[in-house]
DNA sequence: AACTATTTATAAGA
DNA sequence: TTCTTATAAATAGTT
């Protein structure tokens, strides 16, 4: 479609390969629009550019379009395609998107119980689901927290084994008095520093812890191929 | 771009239309695969039929590409086109876009806080009162189950961070069950040998099952305009 | 960003 | 349906 036939792989070029995603970032977009005029379809697309900057298009509407995909009903068909290049397999069948959908019910639905849900005595379960739900930078910042957490555990491990090789004795009453508290009242919340005996338990280091409408894409695109000035992206 | 130019505009014709969405929406998968290997960019589509049926396309995979849109950055760029016919509002800015992106923070705020709220008080507090509580052999289980649970998160930041340079698959059958009997019984505790390092929770890469590359798409497209066999729309 | 020589997509027709 | 083909449209290389 152009001068010459070009090679299906990665243009190389830098400032070509950029100019080519513009232009034909273009192209797919009025591609999309006809598509849903023509044919009355509901379409939505997202599309990252070289240079890292996002685009979609919806019709009638990016939202619209994604919430119903994500709300299928189960047993609503579908088709899945994947763009990516080292496969063997002629046919996706749906399994790829039905379990995208799925997934993404589930994981709504156990961040609702989570949120709702009494976490009291089911602390692992959270810890689990927590470590399902979140995402990589939280993944992160989650498990230097779960190493502070088990520094407390630790260092209580050593001081119980010092309580075991002297008497036992009786919990200081300021402890009694806050896990009573805590027993009666499960929405207090114990401050750690006055739950450590002797003040090395707990985390003394504190863990750190633009649119545009289908006609002006006509009268755009339809007039001339250049991109538009809301395509910052080069 | 056929034999005569068409009026941009709803095709009455039942048949027809439908004959036209299948032919478009594979050159527009089309244009889609190339964007995205010339350009190394990374988009996806979803698109109804005109009877309700869902097809998709995603470059590496659907998932990844709306999977990095919704995490985007506050400040990261973005540019929104939406192909409604009859909106009576000129522009939209961004804000379909930016709503969309603005649940999404909330979200990620609403966890945040439950990290940070419950993670560093009520949790961290309970861990403490527990830890107190608990008798040494207790402790040292206790010990053994964060180490695990630590485990499982260090697992899953690899395998996202895996998951950031291939498609993103399906859950495992193993999660699934574990998620599932998380979700109908809350009493039920997950054990924690079964949440362990090599039981692929969370986003596990399995082998993939379900994609057909770029170059089978080509080897159909290019071939003929028909649809595939697995196009059962019409 | 504009301009065309070409390639590519596709509307009708078979 | 599927294939064929005349045409409209997209776009690669150039200015």
């Amino acid at each position: 479609m152009g001068r010459r036939k070009i090679e299906m792989k990665r243009i190389e070029h830098d400032e070509a390969r950029k100019v080519c995603f513009c232009k034909r970032r273009q192209g797919m977009f009025k591609k999309a629009s006809e598509l849903s005029i023509l044919c009355g379809a509901m379409v939505a697309i997202v599309a990252f550019s070289p240079t890292g900057k996002a685009f979609s298009f919806g019709s009638p509407s990016f939202k619209a379009v994604i919430n119903r995909f994500l709300t299928l009903e189960n047993g609503e068909s579908c088709d899945s395609s994947s763009g990516e290049a080292n496969t063997t397999k002629e046919s996706l069948e749906c399994s790829e998107l039905e379990q995208l959908i799925e997934s993404e019910k589930k994981r709504k639905e156990m961040l609702k119980e989570i949120l709702e849900g009494d976490m009291d005595g089911r602390v692992m379960d959270w810890l689990s689901a927590k470590s399902y739900l979140l995402r990589l930078d939280d993944l992160q910042e989650f498990h230097t927290k779960l190493v502070a957490i088990q520094d407390v555990v630790k260092e209580k491990i050593k001081q119980v084994l010092q309580e075991e090789r002297h008497p036992t004795r009786p919990y200081p009453p300021a402890f009694m008095a806050l896990a009573s508290k805590y027993m009666l009242d499960r929405q207090a919340r114990i401050p750690i520093s006055s739950m450590a005996p002797n003040s090395n338990i707990g985390l003394a280091d504190g863990p750190d812890v633009n649119d545009y409408s289908a006609s002006s894409i006509y009268a755009v695109v339809g007039t001339s191929l250049d991109c538009p000035s809301n395509q910052v992206d080069g």
